[in-house]
DNA sequence: TATTGTTATACTCTATAACTATA
DNA sequence: TATAGTTATAGAGTATAACAATA
C-alpha cells in the first residue's frame, strides 16, 4: 500500500520500453533455467510428463495439447516408455485407444527436475536484497496474469 | 517508497514458493513470446542475427557464443547468407578466417522481430491496472539482475 | 464409414570425425 | 605443426501421407 503521491500512468514510450525489458528478462531467465538446471531431460519430454501428472491421457490428446503431430508425439512417448517414465494400458471400453500414465519413476523424475529448476532460481535470489525479494513476490501475480491471458 | 511497516524478510518456504512462481511465469511468457509473435524466424537464427548486431564475428566465435558445434553454426549461417540477412567477407589479415556481418536487410529483420515480440507483450499489458504496470516497471530491474548473474 | 493408433518417409537441426587450406 | 573453415555422416526432433484395426 503506497501512501505518497499516486504514480502517474506510464507513458506510451515507457510502456514500450517496459515491454522490451520484461520480455528480455523473462526470455533470459527461461533460457538459463532450461540450459543450466537439467541436463538429462529435454523440454518436450518433461512437458509430456507434466501433462500426465494430473491425469492419464492418450497419445492423441497429448499431441493436441502440445500442438505437435500424433506421430511426433508417438516417438516422444515411445522414448518415455523405454525410459520407464510412463506406462501404456489398453482402454477397456475402446480397443482402439491406449491410455498413457506416469509410472512411480516418472512421477519422481518430474519432482526431481522441478526441484533442480527451483534450486537454480533460488540460488539467483541469494544476491537480492530483502526489498527486492518482496518486490518480486508482489510482481509474481502480475507476471502470472501476463502469462495466462 | 513504502511508508508502512518495513516488511519482514521472506521465510525459506516463501522463497521456495516464490522461486517456483517466478520461474513458471517467466517460462510461460517466454514460450508465448516465441510461439505467438514471430512465425518465420526460428529462435536459433534470430539469436545469431542479434549476436552480429553490435559487431561482425567469425563462424567459430558464433558457435562458441551459442554453444553449438562449428558445423552446426555453419549450417545456420549458410541459411542466413542465402536469405540475404548476413554477408561473408575474407579477413584481410588472415586468409583462413571469414568475417560474417549483418546486411541492411538483416538489420531490418532484427528490428522487425523485436517489434513483433514487444507488441505481443504490449498487448498483454492492456489488461493490467496502472498500479500493476508500475509494479512491473520496478520489478524489471530485479528480473534483469536475476537473469544476468 | 469414421476414428484411433501406427508405420513410412522426408526435412531440419544437432553432433563428432575427417579433410583442406593457411599461419 | 597448429588452427580456421568446411564436408561427411549420423542421431534425434519435427512433419505429412498412407496403412491397420476397431466403433
Amino acid at each position: 500500500m503506497r501512501t505518497k503521491t499516486p504514480t502517474a500512468p506510464l507513458s506510451r514510450a515507457e510502456l514500450v520500453s517496459l515491454s522490451n525489458d520484461i520480455r528480455l528478462a523473462c526470455m533470459r531467465i527461461s533460457r538459463r533455467v532450461r540450459f543450466e538446471s537439467d541436463r538429462e531431460m529435454p523440454p518436450h519430454r518433461f512437458s509430456v510428463l507434466c501433462r500426465l501428472e494430473s491425469t492419464p491421457r492418450t497419445n492423441s490428446e497429448l499431441a493436441d495439447i502440445e500442438r505437435v503431430s500424433a506421430p511426433s508425439m508417438k516417438r516422444t512417448t515411445n522414448t518415455l516408455v523405454e525410459l520407464g517414465y510412463i506406462a501404456r494400458a489398453d482402454d477397456p471400453t475402446d480397443g482402439r485407444q491406449v491410455i498413457l500414465s506416469l509410472t512411480p519413476e516418472g512421477r519422481r523424475a518430474v519432482k526431481r527436475v522441478r526441484k533442480q529448476r527451483d534450486e537454480w532460481m533460488l540460488s539467483r535470489f541469494e544476491h537480492l536484497t530483502d526489498e527486492e525479494r518482496e518486490l518480486l513476490q508482489r510482481a509474481a501475480d502480475v507476471l502470472a496474469k501476463v502469462a495466462s491471458e
